[in-house]
DNA sequence: CTGTTAGCGCGTTCAA
DNA sequence: TTGAACGCGCTAACAG
């Protein structure tokens, strides 16, 4: 209510200049006695406490102006809805926080337009970066990112045409591992269930599936937006097969696999062992608990936001950063909670 | 990367005054006749030319400045990882996107510091308001954000010594319900698990549960952070007790409790049935599925967000809204899938 | 009717 | 310690 008090005020009120109250307002925090701009401590004091007194609140708005800088970073994931990307959310929150960034989340639900919507309206509020995991179809979108020199993070996902800034799972060792451990469990005959959607994550892991077991293990695609309805079909392709293991190749998916199994009367763990990618707190309810492959979130989030903070300062200094694009690839670990 | 495009480099570009590019970026919607400031087709044709051909985006900065609006709304969540909070995340996203609205989304983990910390750091990004769900002792925070005047709306839960504009679900009727269903089913000894966090969606909860079963029907205590300990221990307690129907409070202890159960080898859904609060993908693992209370999510969110805008416009007109305090109380459906 | 001038909003920062 | 310019876009008032 009341209207809001600005610099201006605390001024007038404190009987000095408005640039004194700004020097002030910016050396609070600076505990050592070597601030640029010195001020008797007296005045100081006066215009600390009429500043609290009035409760005073600094314009992001003018700030944002006249530095330039809006500390505000746009993240767009491919799905809040899932624990997958709502971990990395909070992840990132902790982090910006701490970096006195303010993040600005939008979620694609893996379509392009929505993506792209996303994209811009996050460029209109003046983010100073991106962390995106691009979807299907984002390429153009993301050319415009690149071309807009805005600094940007790509994780989860790397896309092959564009060599950008990348923070990713080794998701061919992590289906080493799942595979391996599905044998080392007893399975004989193993299938792969994953998504048809042309993602580096699928991809990585079916390719080195395919390398690790051959032709003769099959790979069965299920569509993002039809994972219950195609789980039925590949429940029954599991079953008329006699495969007795099967790698999920991600939680959503393996959830849906799960409850088409169990419906049709597959003793699950028993009749047919599964290794997922990606948590889940279905999992747990099996016995023996399903194991999975943990993908490092709080390490994504960590190394992704840190690259982009590193992006950010270079480019505030007007160094070139289209030359940057590190790929940071995280291994995954082998879980059963 | 190349400097950002002003205004004013248009305005050269195009050899015309700065104002009027200005008022044609702004009449640029508007596409019947009667704009305020009529501009010469020609030279407006020209204006957009050069515009859109040096992609000039307007900073956000200078019109928030000048306007005094933001457009931008602080969300306060409990728990970006729970599928309860990330799909009314999503809504709102939705819902905020079509009114031109962005938003600035934290978690709180329920963690009164977070939540203020969070509260505080929004409001230092001027957001025109709030839509939160707030903690167990995040009362003095609550009051400070009445104090300030900046308009929100409190979802899911409501505060009982605070009368303010809310969203929430019918709890009690919830519960009811839920219970039913349970006597239906043909349990005959019921129990409830909840959490011990005192807020209003459980206290609502809890408290029907008593009027409709009486004394007899105990209710076991979960602690939030806590829940896997403490499932292992209401599971003994169901067990001890014979109980032969549980509902659960929420998803996220019901899914520990099924964990818990289920390695203790009972025989959910035939020796304890049980019905829950909120949707789970664990549900459908069973056979039958899980049975849940749906909270209308998308209504919650499109409630509290048109409730919200409302409040913002009419304290945009300078009206007193301190007076608003309405209750929406929206109702649950039970579910199955 | 079409277009321009000039001041504003608020905090930052350089020159004095 | 201060005055004043500045960043960028909005808009009232005014001129041709």
């Amino acid at each position: 209510m009341a209207k809001n008090i600005t610099i201006k005020d605390i001024a007038r009120e404190a009987g000095v200049s408005i640039a004194l109250v700004s020097f002030v307002m910016n050396n609070r925090i600076e505990a050592d006695g070597k601030q640029k701009y010195r001020v008797s401590p007296s005045t100081r004091d006066r215009i600390l406490e009429v500043a609290a007194r009035m409760n005073y609140q600094p314009s992001s708005a003018a700030r944002m102006l006249r530095k330039g800088r809006t500390h505000v970073i746009g993240v767009i994931l491919s799905d809040m809805g899932n624990i997958f990307y709502g971990t990395i959310a909070k992840e990132l929150e902790k982090i910006a926080t701490l970096n006195n960034y303010t993040l600005l989340f939008g979620s694609s639900e893996e379509d392009p337009e929505r993506f792209c919507r996303l994209v811009k309206s996050f460029m209109e509020k003046d983010v100073e970066g991106f962390i995106v995991v691009p979807t299907v179809g984002s390429g153009p979108c993301m050319q415009k990112l690149m071309d807009s020199g805005v600094p940007f993070v790509v994780i989860d996902r790397y896309h092959p045409d564009y060599n950008v800034p990348t923070v990713v799972t080794d998701n061919s060792d992590a289906t080493r591992l799942a595979v391996q451990d599905l044998q080392k469990q007893g399975a004989k005959k193993i299938c792969m269930a994953s998504y048809a959607m042309r993602i580096s994550s699928m991809t990585d892991r079916e390719n080195r599936f395919r390398d690790l077991l051959g032709d003769d293990a099959p790979i069965f695609n299920m569509g993002f937006s039809t994972v219950d309805a195609d789980a039925d079909r590949v429940a029954d392709e599991i079953i008329a097969g006699g495969y007795d293991g099967v790698i999920g190749a991600s939680n959503i998916l393996t959830v849906a696999l799960l409850k088409s199994l169990m419906r049709k009367g597959v003793k699950v763990q028993e009749d047919v062992k599964i290794v997922s990618f990606d948590f889940s707190n279905v999992y747990g309810i099996f016995n023996p608990p399903i194991r999975y492959v943990l993908q490092p979130l709080s390490q994504i989030a960590s190394e992704s936001a840190e690259f982009l903070f590193y992006l950010i300062e270079k480019k505030q200094k007007g160094e070139d950063i289209s030359g940057i694009k590190d790929k940071i690839i995280l291994k995954a670990s082998l879980r059963n909670d």
